[in-house]
DNA sequence: ACGACGGCCCTCG
DNA sequence: ACGAGGGCCGTCG
């Protein structure tokens, strides 16, 4: 486990449920502002599902992103958390965007 | 050390 | 609205 994976994975943990954070924002709140791909990286590694919720993190542009068990998986998972979606695009994003950057 | 690749992001037509 | 192209940064070979 590399210090940048145990970053990712231990701010990634505080996002509530019914809340989503973006890949940028993720990078933005370890400082490392542009990694937003290489966050991917690391989400995709994940398997502890209970600790780590990775389906909350989504792309900047409001779609769903990708997902290691497959992103019909991470859409379901995310209208479990009572969460709307409409052609793979969060709806009501303004209100339930989670600011990682400043709750760290 | 190096090159390729990605759960990305931004700009430009 | 939508796609193409380039940039970015950590990992793995």
């Amino acid at each position: 486990m590399t210090k940048f994976q145990e970053k990712v994975l231990n701010c990634i943990k505080i996002i509530p449920k019914g809340r989503v954070t973006t890949y940028n924002e993720v990078a933005k709140a370890i400082k490392m502002l542009g990694s937003a791909r290489a966050v991917g990286g690391v989400l995709k590694t994940n398997s502890q599902y209970s600790l780590y919720p990775c389906y909350r993190v989504i792309r900047s542009n409001r779609e769903i992103g990708g997902y290691n068990r497959g992103v019909a998986e991470k859409k379901r998972l995310l209208i479990k958390d009572g969460i709307k979606i409409l052609k793979n695009k969060v709806l009501n994003f303004e209100n339930i965007f989670f600011e990682l950057s400043k709750k760290i």
